[in-house]
DNA sequence: AAGTGGTCTAGACCACTAC
DNA sequence: TAGTGGTCTAGACCACTTC
């Protein structure tokens, strides 16, 4: 008696979800940039460890090149969404665990303990200044007579309570375009980000732990010998070279972060 | 009279540098990896902002076509050697700060305060133990009953002192080939690194600073009411599958540490 | 008008895996 | 043996920059 049950013909075929998208050659959007947004769709109803469709089928399907194709895939599996194995197939990475309130690029991804307060950002002095040997140093500044740096000093609040104490240099004149009215509508690495030149691309960070001097103390509300993270930025460009320095000063007893690191 | 002067022909011309290399196309050695090896060797008598030849005079000059040249530079933009602007060139980036401490890989790249002493660490325990409700949900274990996971102690000394606490928990039994004889001879990812399943791709970070508990003030000789800065670790592999929770306490008056973070 | 990088095609051969 | 991803070729058209 035949009992053998085809189990395989209940699993769905993944590839038939595809057949619901297709690309438009007639936009001045790349079809492999339309091809990759199909792709990040689909991943939302799909479980780690599916396997997507060979290269193949997708040329087939949706009336594209191999390259194309592999340009999408490769993208997405250096952003984490996918891996591939060689021979056997590409295959649905495992969701990131994601943190409300990192912000990699601002320099302030602080996570405020406790959630009922509301974070804020303020400018406190904006100046152009000479700088010393240290911020000479850090933006690879060669003639210090001469140049100048932009200096900010914002202040990061949880309510009415100071958390973080932020000291930003950056370089001039590449950056002079940054203002007090555009920082007060987006974060710092927004700004740069509105010019190719200043995009921030890497950042090189340092973490000391420290006691807070008494005007720290007393400004940000602490007991006395209160601690301090000390953290210090360099902000590179896709050049390499430094435009933004920033030493942040935050409460160690009321703030962590957290930081995501991707190895190649 | 005519007095101007060629300035432009004084200017060494770079591509003729690379005529002194050649790819090998009768080797395993993909011809992408051979010549972006080649252009990582240029870039050693190169200045920042130099201008690369344009990709077809590579294609001409090894004999291999424009994709292939592609590939290469493309990986080194991703890497930060080089950079392009659309239309006009690609260029040399400046070279990146190097710290000489920074392991980015291995959970304890701390940076120790003082040149003259010897960094050693030391596995103090291994065991397999049942994982805590904590250890599970940072690991992405379902079923916590049945589950094991390598519990590792170790110690980080400079000369004779006792400079981080280094408490790791590895899934098992997908970790179960790394021994305390591994661990001695190369950094715990190394160890990771050698199987494709338990290579890490990438690690989420969180820094807190606290007061050091009077355990840890005996065990790391410090005074009482040191700072203790408090790292913990998660590692993924390209499945973004978490592996490697490594819990990591320092001495916050002895030591610092660096992190490099590329943005996309 | 010439030069450059960005996108895209239609092929090809290979090594490795699974069956 | 068939299927898969890795590597590679030889073209093509485009938008943008520079002259």
């Amino acid at each position: 008696m035949l009992i053998i049950i085809m189990i395989r013909c209940i699993r769905r075929d993944k590839s038939l979800n595809y057949q619901n998208y297709q690309v438009n050659k007639n936009t001045p959007v790349p079809l492999y940039y339309q091809f990759k947004n199909i792709i990040l769709k689909e991943l939302n109803s799909s479980q780690p460890d599916d396997a997507l469709p060979p290269e193949e089928v997708f040329c087939n399907m949706f009336g594209i090149s191999r390259s194309t194709v592999r340009q999408a895939i490769l993208e997405l599996v250096n952003e984490g969404y996918l891996y591939r194995i060689k021979s056997k197939g590409t295959f649905v990475a495992r969701p990131k665990i994601k943190s409300d309130l990192i912000d990699l690029y601002s320099g302030y991804n602080i996570e405020i303990q406790g959630l009922n307060m509301t974070p804020a950002l303020k400018v406190i002095n904006m100046e152009f200044i000479s700088p010393d040997r240290n911020i000479a140093q850090k933006l690879q500044i060669e003639n210090t007579e001469t140049a100048r740096v932009l200096s900010i000093l914002r202040y990061q609040y949880a309510d009415t309570q100071i958390m973080a104490h932020i000291q930003s240099y950056l370089k001039s004149p590449l950056c002079d375009f940054v203002t007090e009215e555009k920082l007060n509508t987006c974060p710092l690495y927004q700004v740069l980000g509105q010019n190719d030149s200043t995009k921030i691309k890497r950042i090189e960070r340092t973490i000391e732990t420290c006691y807070a001097n008494p005007s720290e103390v007393k400004l940000m509300n602490m007991d006395k010998g209160g601690l301090v993270n000390l953290c210090a930025n360099i902000g590179f460009t896709a050049k390499n070279e430094p435009i933004w320095y920033e030493i942040l000063k935050y409460r160690g007893d009321k703030v962590k972060y957290t930081i995501e690191i991707n190895l190649d």
